[in-house]
RNA sequence: GGAGGGAUAGCGAAGUGGUCAAACGCGGCAGACUGUAAAUCUGUUCCUUCGGGUUCCAUGGUUCAAAUCCAUGUCCCUCCA
C-alpha cells in the first residue's frame, strides 16, 4: 500500500506538526528521524539494535545498491526488507545526492547523469527511469524522484534550468513507476530563490506525489539560508502530505525545521560521527578522542536512555574508539541515533503540549552553553 | 675465544659529507564530517621569549662543513668454536 499521512495536530505557536504515517510495516508518529543505511545496513547496527533505539523508517540508497550487489539480486532475494532482515519501513534515496557528491556539471544532461563506477571505473548512466526502476526492484516503501541536488551558492539562471530539468525528471520517473506497495516522493529544489522554490513545489503538487521532500539544503549554506529555503518550500506544500527535509544534521536544525513544519529528517551524521569518536550530548557535541575523557567514568549523556549510556562510561568508549575496536563505533552509533530519535520524540511531546519554543530555548541554553 | 652486522625523534624505519631539525609509517595531540566513494580526511608532534637553541649510543678526531668519514669505548643481534 501507499503510505498514508494524517496530520494530528499543529502546535499552537508555530507550524510544527504532529502526524502519523501508516506504512506497510506499521504506523509511526512524526516528526521522526531516519537513520541512514546506504548499503542496506545502518553501519555497525543490527536490525534489533535499530528497534532498541526506536527507529522507524530507515534510509537506503539506489546508487550504491545498483552498483553492489545489484537491484536484481535484491529483488531475487525477496526485496530489500528481506535481504537485510529489516522488518520496518525503508525509504530509498534516488541517487540524486550522488549527482551532488560524485558527478561533475558536465556529466549532467537532460537524459540523466553520467557516473564513473567508483568500484571498477565503468561508465554508468543513471536516468530518472533507471532510478525508479531500481527502486521498484528494491521494493522499498518510499522511493524518491531522481533529482539534481544543487550545491550552494548557485546562480539564479543555473537553478532555474536545473529546477525545470528536475521537474521533467520527476515526471519521467512517475511515468515508469510501477510498484503497488511503494510510494513515490517529489523533491523540491530551487536553491535560495523563493520564486523557484514555489514554482518547483507547486509543479510537484500538481503531479500529486505521495509525499514531498525538500532538497538542496545541507550543502554548505548557512543556517539562516537553510531555514529560508525550508520556509519557501513548505509554504507551498499541502498539509495532508508528509514533508521530508533531506540530510539535516544539527539537533538545533531539526528543532528549527520541525517548527517550520517538517515531519521527517535523515542524516548520516549520527553514524559517521560515531565512527569518528563524536557523541551528541545534552551539553553539545563531544569528541571522545580528546585526552580529557581518559579518566571520565561518567555516562556520555546523563539524560540518555540508550543501551550505551545505561551500561558504559566515556572512558571505556574512548578506549574502544582509540583502539579502533568496532564495538566502540557500534556503541556510539547506538547512542547518537537514539539521541536524534529521542529529540524528535521530545518534539512530539512539545507539539502536544504547545511548548516547543520553550523547549528550543532550553535546548539552546544547554547545547551551546558552557561545557563540562 | 673467533668472524660479521647494528645503535637515528615516544616506537618502527629511511638517510651514509653541505639542499638535515632529519623522509615515511605507527603512536600522541587537535580539527573537519550534512539525501555516506568517509571506521575517512586535514593539521600538528625536540626546546623556544619565534630572534634562535640543542640533536642522530658515548668520547675524542678529520673537515670550511659530520647522523653520514676515522679511533676508542659501551650495549645489542647473527654465525663459527
Amino acid at each position: 500500500m501507499k503510505i498514508k499521512y494524517t496530520l494530528v495536530k499543529t502546535e499552537k505557536n508555530t507550524n510544527a506538526r504532529l502526524g502519523k504515517i501508516k506504512t506497510n510495516y506499521g504506523e509511526y508518529e512524526t516528526p521522526m528521524f531516519m537513520p541512514v543505511g546506504t548499503l542496506a545496513t545502518v553501519k555497525t547496527l543490527s536490525p534489533e539494535e535499530l528497534k532498541s533505539v526506536n527507529a522507524g523508517i530507515i534510509l537506503s540508497n539506489t546508487y550504491h545498491l545498483w552498483l553492489r550487489p545489484g537491484d536484481e539480486i535484491i529483488k531475487a532475494s525477496g526485496g530489500l526488507h528481506k535481504f537485510m532482515n529489516y522488518n520496518g519501513p525503508i525509504l530509498t534515496d534516488s541517487g540524486g545526492f550522488q549527482v551532488f557528491s560524485l558527478a561533475k556539471p558536465k556529466d549532467i544532461s537532460e537524459e540523466g547523469v553520467k557516473f564513473k563506477n567508483h568500484l571498477n571505473g565503468d561508465e554508468l548512466l543513471l536516468t530518472p527511469e533507471k532510478s525508479i526502476q531500481i527502486q521498484n526492484n528494491l521494493d522499498s516503501d518510499i522511493a524518491m524522484s531522481f533529482d539534481e541536488c544543487i550545491g550552494w551558492p548557485a546562480t539564479y539562471d543555473y537553478v532555474k534550468k536545473s529546477v525545470d530539468r528536475t521537474l521533467r525528471w520527476a515526471k519521467r520517473g512517475q511515468k515508469v513507476f510501477n510498484n503497488e506497495r511503494q510510494s513515490l516522493f517529489g523533491i523540491v529544489q530551487g536553491g535560495e530563490y523563493e520564486d523557484l522554490r514555489r514554482y518547483c513545489a507547486e509543479e510537484l503538487v500538481k503531479m500529486n506525489f505521495d509525499g514531498y521532500s525538500i532538497g538542496g539544503t545541507s550543502v554548505g549554506e548557512d543556517k539562516t539560508t537553510m531555514y529560508k529555503m525550508v520556509e519557501m518550500s513548505t509554504k507551498y506544500l499541502p498539509t495532508d502530505k508528509v514533508r521530508y527535509l533531506m540530510g539535516v544534521r544539527d539537533p538545533i536544525d531539526i528543532i528549527e525545521n520541525v517548527i517550520r513544519g517538517i515531519d521527517i529528517f535523515d542524516c548520516v551524521s549520527p553514524t559517521r560521527l560515531a565512527r569518528h569518536g563524536h557523541a551528541y550530548t545534552k551539553y553539545g557535541k563531544i569528541n571522545l578522542k580528546n585526552a580529557k575523557y581518559k579518566t571520565d567514568f561518567s555516562k556520555i549523556d546523563e539524560d540518555c536512555d540508550c543501551y550505551t549510556c545505561k551500561n558504559y562510561t566515556k572512558s571505556y568508549v574512548k578506549h574502544l574508539i582509540n583502539s579502533n575496536e568496532s564495538f566502540g563505533a557500534r556503541l556510539l552509533s547506538i547512542h547518537n541515533i537514539r539521541y536524534l530519535i529521542k529529540l524528535t520524540e521530545d518534539l512530539r511531546e512539545c507539539i502536544k503540549n504547545d511548548n516547543i519554543l520553550e523547549y528550543k530555548e532550553e535546548f539552546i541554553k544547554n547545547y551551546y552553553g558552557k561545557k563540562d
